[in-house]
DNA sequence: AAAACGGTTTAATGCCATTTTAATGGAGCA
DNA sequence: TGCTCCATTAAAATGGCATTAAACCGTTTT
């Protein structure tokens, strides 16, 4: 995946440097402006995710930045940073299309977690970073193709990952034989196979047989279920 | 536009009252819960497109809650209420699956202001979150295939479902035999068949026989209602 | 090129829950 | 009383599902 680029505007340099230190170290690519002019030409010849943007600023204040930013892209995430506390400034901050708020003096960690918070609901790359998909005790991992259960490796086969798969995504979902031959093979209408029923066998058969739950279920007439000791 | 449903779970009466009434003239359509467990079991029985938790709740924190909430579905978006304001309380908050965090006391004004800010950035549609459909106590969740009546699950055949899910769409309405005939069997013309008699007599036997309320009336020569207690 | 192999798909069987049919009796009404 | 309409029960038919074995297919090995 691209880097996260990431504007900073803010004036007082000691802030600025430390925040540029530390979201670089996080693995960002950080710009840093130290007024609002300065801040726009960059914006406006550079692409970036997200701003972070101090309010009393030279030049051009951060309000009037995030309104800037805000016109051209709806995309981009702002995060205003203040002294101030008053829920006026906030609201202000708001309308003027910021996406969170951070009041001086802060905790790094805190910006962090909140800038994560952000992307990762913007991305809706839910778990962001870690390809790894869990239910209960089973865990799957999308990136190495290993599934474990209680600490114990599973090998499975292709098709088996990807039946996995689909149904621990759906968790909780009744899903037809429909769903599942639309979404794991490539079928729309063949009555007649019964593939879906024979995979379904061999999940069981190595994600159950040996443990101590059930895992899916069956509705009759309905579809398969995937979930977690009922 | 449907109405955006919020999960309020608040342990401190006066707060909960106070929020309620403030998100219900704003227009949102409000649930209170004075526990986890009780805010749980609102979350499992209804959809909703955005939940406020305190943390410190009886029974099941914040945390725990959020956590669930999150298992279950990614869409719905979460905001925690707390007194402390240390940055662990908001990082454990976040990796809970938070996507923002009010420190308390706060002001309402700011509380509208992001609920706002949230919604809009994720141009979130109302009604995003889980399937589910409700008569008075019982509840159909079409995700699952779960029905509960006062709590208690009932469990349904396909058909049966199928034939309740079409009642409740249907609810306050007379529906014909040939009405059901057509949409839940596949029958045009079969005036010799007594299937839907019979499955209407299952449904009861199920969802009405343990429970203290009639849900399906009999109109003589019209066909049946789904209607809860008048 | 043939054989071996792992993975996928088809086919066949039997069980049993679900669905449907059929039969009976009661309630309401002319 | 006889008729229609519905509720209820039991019994019969159906079809869905689990399971096993064997066929198929592409790849690798010999």
């Amino acid at each position: 995946m691209a880097e996260t680029k990431i504007l900073l505007v803010e004036d007082e340099k000691k802030i600025a440097e430390t925040l540029r230190k530390g979201l670089t170290e996080q693995h960002y690519e950080v710009d840093v402006a130290y007024d609002g002019g300065a801040g726009k030409k960059l914006f406006d010849t550079n692409p970036y995710d997200l701003a972070i943007l101090d309010i009393n600023l030279p030049v051009m204040n951060g309000y009037e930045l995030a309104r800037h930013i805000r016109s051209y892209n709806e995309e981009i995430l702002v995060i205003m940073l203040t002294a101030m506390n008053t829920t006026e400034d906030k609201i202000e901050g708001f309308e003027a299309g910021a996406d969170d708020y951070i009041v001086k003096p802060f905790d790094f960690q805190e910006l962090l977690v909140r800038i994560r918070a952000l992307l990762k609901r913007l991305h809706h790359q839910p778990g962001a970073g870690t390809n790894i998909l869990k239910v209960g005790d089973l865990i799957m991992n999308l990136d190495s193709k290993e599934v474990t259960r209680e600490g114990r490796t599973i090998p499975l086969t292709a098709k088996e990952f990807q039946l996995l798969e689909y149904f621990i995504r759906n968790k909780n979902k009744v899903v037809s034989r429909i769903d599942i031959a639309m979404n794991v093979w490539d079928i729309d209408f063949d009555t007649k196979t019964n593939v879906i029923d024979v995979y379904v066998n061999f999940l069981r058969k190595k994600i159950e047989k040996d443990f101590s739950s059930k895992l899916i279920y069956t509705q009759v007439g309905m579809g398969y279920v995937l979930k977690e000791n009922v």
